[in-house]
DNA sequence: CTGAAAGCGCTTACAG
DNA sequence: CTGAAAGCGCTTACAG
């Protein structure tokens, strides 16, 4: 392997450059023997187009931004893993694996300050990338939003009202009915003390909040909502405080994080899990197995976040996709005993 | 913001497109009058170089590709996260936020097959990454070594002999000292009867393990090792087969997974912790805090490797760099009992 | 110190 | 169907 361009292939081949970007690039107007003639020289020596020159010409450029937000603006305590959770690793690990099959590579950006993306327009200005794919930032930044409006931009999770006649692409997780499912689930179970141990002020945290209270009231229930700021300790603490005096028969915790330290608090109360009380989580974290912690959750799938969020930059047609979260039954939740 | 380019920048500040390079590059040899003039227009108008034409035109790309390996070889089970483990996503973040400071992007991909080691010549040889970082990859795969021999490319965790010579990048851990760091810990409390429960073929494991067994012998101690395959539930088995008939007053799991199925095992056994027998760990993983396992281990920092690695992608001078893994004592440890 | 010109390796109207 | 030529937006010897 060795550098050959565009010029020697076309004298190997007898054609004219020209000819030698037409077979490349595979047009329509070059007869098949030509054509064949060409890609064999190709073949031969191994040659590959140089990837800026063709993009200085004119090409689209084949490199497809990801851009994680590493901006902790709701905690300042050590439990923040942030960019380091196995989430962004599964996204972008399912991104990069189907930009393959478009033949689109992954340029990995991780801002760890909101001012950076003032400077990040001039990846897509100067088609450095094709397109973006943006996660984890806070909501409502203006900057962001003027660059999904001006660009090919997906943002994951980021619900901006959508009001369709925008070219927004959004990808979201379906939050809300998330959390509508999981309260039914509990109280098709029986259960009508449900408390609900929330997050805190991110939007995942508010719509799930939300479900939970549309199922509530559907049913007649009355709502108890305490925040536990997706944290471990917090919502160990909460359930170490509340269960004694309220006995609710069941908790949904607004994620999984929270659930463990629920379990951990009704074991050291001494309640048995499930029979004396079910403990509902929601993200199904994968390592939440391995301490055969059995825990009823709700899971939206990342990889069809990562596979909706790839399919809306190459396709025109879509410019919205919800992604829905899927009861995983196991063995946190049981029927109310009378 | 909108295009521009440097025949428009010249042509504002009145100079040829030479000087408007020169400034833009920070040449030498333009007087500081010239300079400031170029500059204003330049901020004023938000103009970046093209990068694409830079780089055709002669400069070094600023891109560095990290490639991560996703190739599961040594397991088939479920519990294999592979490439997604956190480890890699604080690999990549520690990598991405030290290449901002060499004005650097990240281009990452992941290998699922080695077969398309073959086709990533042309990201070196066409010059569209400046080096590469290669990471997870089995070992002795003969096209990887030459690969890193040609090009400007660091190897982490892949020991191949140095022999200092050739211009090899390397990173590696210390998995050797840090075997040996951990087992003589548990000596120096007093243990004799230490089982270690090793890895797999992976030279992590095996170094963890030679490790383990200089130092028994250092003591005159017996070595005993069992082979628990990195994996959680394996450890578990032989846990509850080993302990009761042999009677070891400490376990050395080659790494935290396997620790906690290590004290899943010993709790179920009805053995207090550290009380009746002692459990080191290896990896430092911080979801271990989570569950109130204050498992004792060693910790190898992803930081170090990170930021090594990059060093050595940009300096000449060095060409290996070894991180030391580093005890981490926590509550899982204790004196042996008389 | 500075500009005109060549060149990096492609693609794409344009003309035939 | 195919080639000569211009152009993408830079950098860098070269000459002055």
């Amino acid at each position: 392997m060795f550098k050959i361009t565009t010029k020697q292939i076309a004298e190997l081949a007898n054609v004219s450059r020209s000819t030698v970007s037409r077979v490349i690039n595979n047009y329509e107007n070059v007869p098949i023997e030509t054509k064949k003639k060409v890609q064999k020289i190709i073949d031969e020596y191994g040659y590959t187009p140089n990837y800026f020159a063709r993009t200085l010409a004119g090409k689209n450029p084949n490199i497809i931004g990801i851009f994680l937000a590493d901006i902790n603006t709701t905690f300042s305590s050590n439990d923040w893993i942030g960019i380091n959770s196995p989430y962004n690793m599964e996204l972008i690990s399912v991104i990069v694996n189907l930009l393959k099959s478009y033949n689109h590579v992954a340029l990995v950006n991780i801002i760890t300050d909101i001012k950076e993306l003032k400077n990040l327009e001039h990846y897509f200005l100067k088609r450095i990338v094709a397109g973006g794919i943006f996660a984890g930032f806070p909501y409502n930044i203006s900057e962001l939003e003027e660059l999904a409006r001006k660009y090919n931009i997906v943002l994951i999770d980021q619900m901006i009202s959508n009001d369709g006649n925008d070219n927004l692409k959004l990808v979201n997780s379906d939050n809300n009915s998330g959390g509508y499912i999981a309260t039914k689930y509990l109280i098709d179970k029986g259960h009508t003390n449900i408390l609900h141990i929330a997050g805190d002020n991110r939007l995942s945290s508010i719509q799930r909040e939300r479900g939970y209270k549309t199922a509530m009231k559907e049913f007649n229930l009355e709502p108890n909502i305490i925040y536990g700021m997706y944290r471990e300790d917090i919502a160990y603490k909460i359930t170490k405080n509340y269960v004694p005096i309220h006995k609710p028969s069941a908790i949904f915790a607004g994620n999984d994080i929270m659930a463990i330290g629920v379990i951990k608090a009704l074991k050291e109360l001494m309640f048995r899990i499930p029979e004396d009380i079910s403990v509902m989580g929601f993200d199904n974290l994968n390592l939440t197995k391995w301490f055969n912690l059995d825990i009823t959750t709700m899971s939206v799938s990342i990889k069809d976040i990562g596979e909706n969020s790839v399919k809306l930059l190459f396709e025109e047609k879509d410019n919205y996709s919800i992604c829905r979260a899927n009861l995983i039954e196991r063995s946190s939740v049981a029927e109310k005993m009378k």
